[in-house]
DNA sequence: CGGAATAGGTACCGTACGGTACGGTTCTTC
DNA sequence: GAAGAACCGTACCGTACGGTACCTATTCCG
């Protein structure tokens, strides 16, 4: 994981090596592990200066996920001209993106944090995740399914619903597991190759897409 | 909410009096409002009997667990004759279950809980949520999957793998979004259609399983 | 050069939690 | 009916956290 990759807009320099500290904390020892106190030591800063900076502990935790939703960034390429095979392979690249950064350290650390606080501070936390931090990913997947559909490659009555089923077909009950502590798959490419089979037989038009079963030892 | 249906075998009445009182806090205040001298005083029991009876704090949350999960009970028909329509009845009816025990306030609770703690206890909680929560769900999908497959009305290689794929498509990323705080769907038992309708298509025999799109209203 | 702003270090305060100890009360059991 | 266990209520202890205050050091800028 590169630590210190472009800086963001919002943050200067040093308190973004601050919240990546916190990042860290976060990870290594969920929220418990995340203390001002420990803060201020770990990053060789200031309490004051925490709280100049963020206010009080939860905006510093909503900075942390503001500041860990701008380094990500997805490749658009809703614009291309699809094939099928070509359709195929986003939608499988998708997938084992989507199944990557949802098993990555800091994006489950952050999940289980919003979970944590979601039933005590009216979930602005968890709303600040769903609606930012999904929001790149979603516009990318929405973006390949309309494609798709415009090529007359897929076919589909509501967008949403496409993606839902996608992302349902993709991810299955995964995401709470690992949420739980349980660990990823052992190939994420296989179990993405499976979704997108199966994504293609409901909602395909080729009608011969529909592949060979496969030896099924993903999981 | 039935408060006190039927005892639990682990526990005394008392002990299950104030197990229920300890999800009810659970429930309003998440685990913040959970507190051994809140729950004594909220039970009105002391909080030396709650040492006593569940050994410390860890011990009680998985009492908490275990005593949730006593009091449910899923009815098992995968020893019926199976026509597609039955089938697809009890498909339906499955889907339209684990909607609304996923959605119930306890078991949100329950996984925020076990999230929250998952990221520093080894995930001792997530690992009993998991392994017993699920298992009389589990166990129900599994005997209806299996008992399709002898009747000649679906088809799969791994069981295990079919099961996944009804999951993602009843569930999606709902759990999640409702984990994080999000409302759950205002039509359960159109979204429980759906699913079953996309699985049919997968894992079906009968070619002509699959209906008209429906008018996609559910969320 | 000098003052103001910025930020690090540390000490401190109030609070609230988990866990323990103890005296009094009810319930069982012989 | 008495001995004893189970249990309630409360008071208590140590700890650790969030948040504040104060003082110093560095940097920036006129």
């Amino acid at each position: 994981m590169p630590a210190d990759t472009a800086a963001s807009a919002k943050f200067t320099p040093r308190q973004s090596a601050v919240l990546a500290e916190a990042l860290r904390l976060l990870v290594e020892g969920g929220d418990k592990a995340l203390t001002t106190s420990g803060l201020a030591r770990a990053a060789n800063c200031s309490k004051e200066s925490l709280y100049k900076w963020f206010g009080d502990r939860d905006g510093l935790l909503a900075a942390m996920i503001s500041f860990q939703q701008s380094k990500v960034r997805t490749a658009d390429r809703s614009g291309e001209r699809l094939s099928v095979e070509a359709l195929r392979d986003h939608l499988e690249i998708f997938a084992r993106d989507l199944l990557e950064v949802l098993a990555g350290d800091v994006s489950l650390a952050l999940n289980r944090l919003a979970i944590g606080q979601s039933s005590r501070d009216g979930s602005k936390l968890g709303k600040l995740l769903l609606e930012h931090g999904r929001r790149e990913i979603d516009r990318r997947a929405r973006g390949l399914i309309e494609a798709g559909k415009r090529s007359g490659l897929l076919r589909f009555n509501d967008a949403d619903d496409a993606y839902h089923t996608l992302y349902g077909l993709v991810v299955s009950d995964l995401h709470v597991r690992m949420l739980l502590g349980e660990l990823g798959l052992k190939d994420n490419t296989a179990q993405a190759h499976k979704a997108v089979d199966a994504f293609l037989i409901l909602h395909g038009t080729n009608k011969d897409s529909g592949e060979a079963p496969r030896a099924s030892a993903a999981r």
